[in-house]
DNA sequence: ACCCAGGGTCATA
DNA sequence: TATGACCATGGG
């Protein structure tokens, strides 16, 4: 079994994505911090939040009080912490320079530096480096894992950077691999979260035949 | 009334 | 290296 076929066969299910959720680069790395542990459906009340009070800016977010940005990002869950890291990050990312600074970087010392700041791990680094940065990074999640494991692909123990250089390495000749990983990783998300979930429907999932744990 | 969600940090052994 | 506590809301 190639994960080239387990991406044909998503793909052919659930159909392109349009990945990431977000107008901006800057606007899919505050969704990225924001999601950590937490539903998109409660990140998406936290991000329209910040749009009204026009807070969709670093620079801004700066200005902006620790308290007062707590209680606009109380839907995503764990707001003191978030509040935190997007402060963090939001320094950094304009002490740099902005996007299009960070963005000459090559995409080691990037990772590097994303990886430096506080609350940023790495599938927030890659989640940013990938759909903000469009780098040829792909992202391990828990829904990476699941679907992997289920499938009898991988352990599912094994260490993120085992996993991520693993699957780069095996998909290192594709073709276009930012469009990819892109929509690799999208397809996993949506799928898992229909049909793949902790108590899958494998009657109606595209990869039963080849899936051991859908063997009744 | 549970269980779960697109993690990360910190303390401990 | 590996486990556990902690962070917190909203939907199923």
């Amino acid at each position: 079994m190639r994960f080239t076929t387990v991406y044909r066969k998503l793909y052919r299910q659930h159909g392109p994505q349009h990945w990431w959720p977000g107008e901006t680069p800057f606007e899919v790395m505050v969704g990225a911090v924001l999601t950590q542990n937490t539903a998109w459906s409660n990140v998406e009340k936290a991000i329209a939040n910040l749009r009204s009070a026009r807070l969709l800016d670093a620079a801004a977010i700066i200005r902006t009080s620790p308290a007062r940005l707590a209680k606009l990002l109380t839907p995503s869950g764990y707001f003191n912490v978030k509040a935190r890291r997007l402060r963090s990050l939001c320094a950094w990312y304009v002490e740099q320079g902005g996007f299009d600074a960070l963005n000459r970087r090559d995409t080691p010392c990037l990772r590097a530096e994303l990886l430096a700041q506080h609350g940023i791990g790495p599938e927030t680094a890659d989640d940013i480096l990938l759909y903000a940065f469009e780098r040829p990074v792909f992202v391990i999640d828990a829904y990476t894992r699941r679907l992997f494991g289920r499938l009898g692909l991988i352990a599912g123990n094994e260490t993120y950077e085992v996993l991520r250089a693993g699957m780069e390495r095996r998909l290192a000749r594709s073709d276009d691999r930012i469009a990819l990983f892109n929509e690799f990783h999208a397809l996993i998300v949506v799928h898992v979260k229909d049909i793949c979930r902790p108590r899958p429907r494998c009657d109606s999932c595209c990869l039963a035949r080849i899936c051991p744990s859908a063997q009744k």
